[in-house]
DNA sequence: TTTCTCACA
DNA sequence: TGTGAGCA
């Protein structure tokens, strides 16, 4: 699955080595290592990172951006909970509850007009 | 040649 | 985030 080395991954998705390395270091994407030390990413990686990229060109903080997939993986929990015993947040509830915690991360306005996950 | 880690006028 | 050093 990790096929691209660092230079493919620049060239993929217009990202800097120095960007790249340290949205490892944020967690943002994980790339194996290879016996020599060399990352190797995925699609999967750079995929992420063209996401990262769009974040950030949209104003976005890292930390922001960490709490995206952080509470992305605790929405899924979540769901999976109420689905075996009972459901009392719908969907949208979910959604308005992770909105909530990014604008509080980003520091961002209620107000504000693009917006990625809508509303 | 490319990538890696570390450190900072 | 950029950049240069010294390695592998």
């Amino acid at each position: 699955m990790a096929v691209f080395t660092i230079g493919t991954v620049m060239q993929l998705t217009d990202l800097t080595a120095r960007q790249i390395r340290y949205y490892e270091e944020q967690e943002l994407v994980h790339p194996k290592r290879t016996d020599t030390n060399r990352r190797m990413f995925s699609l999967n990686d750079v995929d992420r990172l063209l996401e990262v990229k769009d974040y950030l060109a949209e104003g976005l903080n890292i930390t922001a951006i960490k709490r995206m997939y952080s509470t992305e993986r605790l929405k899924r929990q979540q769901e999976e909970e109420l689905e075996n015993k009972q459901k009392n947040l719908t969907d949208e509830d979910v959604r308005r509850i992770l909105y909530k915690e990014i604008l509080n991360a980003s520091g961002f306005n209620p107000g504000d007009s693009n917006k990625p996950w809508g509303r």
